[in-house]
DNA sequence: AAGCCAATCCTTGTATACAGTGGAGTTCGA
DNA sequence: TCGAACTCCACTGTATACAAGGATTGGCTT
């Protein structure tokens, strides 16, 4: 692998399990230094993170890790709801029934995924992500796939944030539950009504727990 | 102005204007050579490229000028159709009414602006360019503008394929016309029903001209 | 004392040298 | 004659040295 790749994955993970939070100054000597590489892979890692938005060039003092506040997060989700609202109608148009149908009934027993002992829930967030990638394939879209990836890095980073109790996964999961048989049952405008009800109710959860925070500081 | 700076416009717009065809190979040396530049710089600017979806990693052999088929203009035509259409609807319920009202009347007058010794058209695509940023502010959604900022890099593109002849573009004049009334007149639905129809109507004019030169060979 | 200017230092931006890897071409064997 | 393997070369990937620019801090002036 090369050393560009791992600064890159290296600083992208640091960046969203918010080991290196918002406003930190990431300076090319430091950074490469602390990650063993040298200069010319880390810049080209930090160019990386700055078009997907994780970074911001901050003229002659380095690039600074982007905030993200609550305003961010509306924005954020008017966006998701509009591309993911609209993939999953193409998908409920062109995917097939059977895989969905598969995924439909796994999603109606993630509770079970919630109450093991799996702190981290990687059980659950792994079956959400096989059906973003089912939808992904199903609409054989290649740019609207990199827009949906693009917001996702940034979505990732907001998880983070809210506090993820399985009384709300357990109520996702049933919520993916009614769009994968949306698509499945090849209804296209339920399936987008389903989205948007999800997103919606997504966003209420993060504002929720995260507006008490609020007040503290970073930096 | 930096050097990778002048290295990526450049490169930018070679591949823009179709210069640099594609399935071009871009090597290094070669470019760097041509441009003026060091590796370097060249690096740097051709990574900026494949992030945008310009160029593509070939391994091991450099980076060549991504392939534009009709394929995907169709898909590229269904993302623009998600993100400019509910753009239109969110500037339709948050913009002001008067700057679109100008527009619109600027954009009726566009007939006059493509009679004149203008072969470029640089005053009828400034006007274009003036509507989408009015939308772009109006909506006020940084993830949104980056979004539709992407897209915008490869329609340019597609532009030089279409032969964009005088009646084409004074139609496409009144179906923007038609857009900014809407979203003057605080009409979300209908915003996007106009954007919709603007959409398709282009999408089968590029369509009808480019087939017949559909194969020609490239490399 | 406060504001402005200048100088210095630290930072990024660039060039180049070197190493490693992948590919293509050629040659040998079946 | 065709296929496979090996070798060589060219290209990318990395490191480091050097230059230039901006920001900060100190001193000077008002």
């Amino acid at each position: 692998m090369r050393a560009s790749d791992r600064a890159y994955a290296a600083l992208r993970e640091d960046i969203i399990e918010w080991r290196l939070r918002p406003g930190t100054l990431l300076a090319e000597v430091e950074q490469s230094e602390r990650l063993g590489v040298s200069r010319t892979p880390l810049r080209e890692a930090l160019g990386r993170l700055t078009s997907e938005g994780l970074t911001t060039a901050a003229s002659g003092r380095g690039v600074v890790v982007t905030d993200i506040s609550l305003e961010d997060i509306d924005e954020l989700f008017e966006l998701r709801e509009t591309l993911e609202g609209r993939a999953a109608a193409l998908a409920a148009e062109r995917g097939d029934p059977r895989h969905f149908l598969q995924l439909h009934r796994e999603l109606l027993a993630a509770p079970a995924l919630l109450s093991g002992d799996d702190p981290a829930r990687h059980g659950y967030y792994r079956l959400v992500e096989r059906l973003d990638a089912a939808i992904d394939a199903a609409i054989s879209n290649a740019y609207m796939a990199q827009a949906m990836g693009s917001l996702r890095v940034h979505l990732v980073r907001i998880r983070r944030l809210a506090a993820d109790d399985t009384a709300r996964l357990t109520a996702a999961a049933s919520e993916h539950a009614v769009i994968a048989e949306a698509i499945a049952a090849r209804n296209p405008r339920l399936a987008q009504a389903a989205t948007t009800v999800h997103l919606h109710r997504s966003l209420s959860h993060v504002k929720a727990t995260h507006t008490p925070h609020e007040k503290e500081r970073h930096g």
